[in-house]
RNA sequence: GUGUCCGUAGCUCAGCUGGAUAGAGCAACGGCCUUCUAAGCCGUGGGUCGGGGGUUCGAAUCCCUUCGGGCACACCA
């Protein structure tokens, strides 16, 4: 089903074409001025120079045209437009008709995905937004990515893509080796340590998350102060990596443990990841991917580290060199995204990869998408995408920390949040504590997610929690009410109606209004935007436009609601096309808000 | 220093492939509940779109310049 916009415009194109000019100029948008118009045209203007003539003169003309073939037209669809006026200085102002309207909305309606026209050509897109390292808790850091990360994924796969999430884990590497080193330390007489030892291991970890939590951070201050355990963590970093047989089982708990934690606390966001891959698989892809690139001439040493030029003659700025390996032989983070790249690229194929990551990572992922691309990791044809998110930061403008001013847990601010919402809830009606605290946590994750996404991405943004958990103004709150809003008038009508049969079947069948009053048009000519909406978002990367198409469209609906009593609208007829018209408002808003990650309670 | 992003109402943000009077929300003030959830709706006040120059019939939007801020600049990830 084409986009509405795309109607029009080719309905403008005919008219231009007709007047014997070039169509490129009948590009319609929306409307910057809702008090005249719902579309206009600029087009007259900007041809005024080449035309030769005024653009007033252009813009009657094809308002002429286009009022001449509405009329002609009338008799087998009807006429597109209500009202088609050129206007000082050369615009030209349209107005949808009514019948246009309700026929587009009704087809939505009936249609898979609201007419939504998915990929012609379905790609292979793997979204990369985890990132976080076993043994130490998910923090505040971690939400952005989880958070748009999953739901470009939800957008991706929506549009007909066939999608991965992978959480890539920091699981590799010197953090590991200070952890095996702090344990030895602790409990040197565990039978890891023990070189003689030939039996099993314990299936037992011998400690909990919290455990490891704590001995993480503790380690990796020993190892700053400490040159004697640092070293010490070197080597057992490297004998781990070497296949010691007690390392490999403290880490296979590490890993255990960890895995475990990280997917309780993202199922509480409600990310949910495909692949839980990490650096640690992709390590044996390492010396053979090197070696090539020295064997194909593109990696040579400079100041004893293995290093790729990819500096580019159309650069402003000096592109340092991709470091392949540290001067002492060592593989660095550059090293391993590569090798993920080389593993992707033989596991799933991806035709595009989009990394959701803190932005200042950006000059690392130029260096590694050129390196891969310059190496022959990947294809030209091959999309890498860098999606850098900003940093949250807290209302001093400085990046969110506690109140002692320490790191925020993920799961502190979660619960942070659904205490909040709890309490709310509670102020504002009676609700028994169980159902509520469903509900705190439903609302919670819109409040959270929403506030997030309904800011750009790119942009740095301040966490206010008294703001996102308001039900006030834009936040998910008001939101999730319109909805629960809708889903009460909705379950009345069935009970009023006595509808007893498939309920959905009943109501699907109806058709809506043509609109009688400004607010329906309003809201109808919101629905309308769906398409266009979810198919700019997706290709700009941007959820936040979401967020904007249903605040406006919750917005429209509240007017509406305000405007007309459905329910006591004694035309049955017109009750019954209300009824679709805010069954397809709520439809969509579900839609919208699950590509968002978030869901609505049935009250609150 | 080089590069990059940003600077829009008191606060938080949209708008940026150029268009007509720059929009929301919060906060402030004033209205609307015997009728579908008032967590709502309606209204009022509040702006040199950081400054300056340029391109254009037309600039918050494009270009240059300047001021202010964030961030990044090879052996941490």
């Amino acid at each position: 089903m084409k986009k509405i916009i795309d109607l029009i415009t080719e309905t403008m194109e005919a008219a231009f074409e007709k007047a014997g000019y070039e169509s490129k100029y009948a590009r319609v948008t929306l409307s910057n001025r809702p008090d005249l118009c719902e579309y206009q045209c600029n087009g007259a203007m900007a041809l005024a120079k080449a035309a030769k003539k005024p653009p007033m003169e252009i813009a009657e003309q094809i308002a002429d045209i286009l009022k001449s073939s509405q009329d002609e037209s009338i008799s087998s669809k009807g006429p597109v437009f209500s009202d088609i006026s050129a206007v000082r200085p050369g615009f030209i102002n349209l107005k949808l008709s009514g019948t246009f309207l309700k026929d587009y909305l009704d087809e939505m309606n009936r249609s898979e995905n609201f007419g939504l026209e998915t990929m012609e050509k379905p790609k292979r897109i793997l979204v990369d937004y985890g990132g976080p390292n076993v043994a130490k808790p998910l923090h505040v850091g971690h939400l952005r990515a989880a958070i748009i990360g999953e739901s470009i994924k939800r957008l991706a796969k929506y549009m007909g893509n066939e999608v991965i999430g992978d959480i890539h884990m920091g699981d590799w590497g010197l953090q590991m080796g200070l952890i095996i080193t702090e344990l030895k330390h602790r409990e040197p007489s565990l039978p890891y340590f023990d070189e003689s030892f030939d039996g099993e291991y314990p299936k037992e970890a011998p400690f909990t998350i919290s455990e490891l939590e704590e001995i993480y951070p503790c380690a990796s201050a020993k190892s700053k102060e400490d040159e004697t355990f640092r070293e010490e963590a070197l080597k057992a970093t490297f004998e781990l990596q070497n296949g010691n047989r007690g390392y490999r089982a403290i880490w296979d708990h590490i890993m255990r443990i960890s895995r475990e934690d990280l997917k309780k606390n993202y199922d509480n966001l409600d990310v949910h990841f495909e692949w839980w891959k990490g650096e640690s698989d992709v390590q044996k892809y390492i010396p053979d991917m090197v070696q090539k690139m020295k064997d194909d001439g593109y990696a040579y040493e400079s100041e004893g580290a293995i290093v790729v030029d990819v500096k580019e003659d159309s650069d402003t700025k000096e592109i340092p060199p991709c470091m392949i390996l540290k001067s002492d032989g060592a593989s660095l983070y550059t090293t391993t995204d590569l090798a993920t790249l080389k593993e992707r690229r033989e596991s799933f194929d991806p035709d595009q990869v989009i990394y959701v990551v803190d932005k200042r990572q950006e000059m690392h992922f130029v260096q590694v998408f050129r390196c891969a691309r310059k190496t022959g990791i990947v294809d030209k044809d091959i999309k890498l995408d860098f999606l850098g998110f900003g940093t949250m930061n807290g209302k001093d403008g400085k990046p969110f920390k506690t109140r002692e001013g320490g790191v925020m847990r993920l799961e502190n601010l979660i619960s942070d949040i659904n205490d909040e919402m709890y309490k709310k809830i509670m102020e504002n009606h009676e609700e028994d504590p169980e159902t509520a605290v469903a509900t705190a946590k439903t609302v919670g994750l819109a409040a959270l997610k929403y506030g997030d996404l309904s800011n750009q991405a790119t942009k740095d943004y301040i966490f206010d929690i008294d703001k996102f958990t308001s039900f006030e103004g834009n936040t998910g709150p008001y939101i999730l009410y319109t909805m629960v809003r809708i889903k009460s008038i909705l379950s009345r009508y069935i009970a009023d109606e006595g509808i007893k049969e498939d309920e959905k079947a009943v109501l699907s069948g109806y058709g809506l209004n043509v609109c009688d009053n400004d607010a329906e048009k309003k809201l109808m000519l919101e629905l309308s935007k769906y398409s266009a909406v979810i198919e700019a978002s997706f290709e700009e990367l941007a959820p936040h436009k979401i967020c904007g198409y249903i605040y406006d469209t919750a917005d429209a609906f509240n007017h509406f609601y305000h405007e007309n009593k459905i329910l006591s609208e004694e035309d049955k007829e017109k009750r019954s096309g209300w009824i679709a018209l805010i069954r397809l408002t709520l439809r969509i808003l579900e839609q919208c808000i699950e590509l968002l990650g978030f869901s609505a309670p049935e009250r609150m």
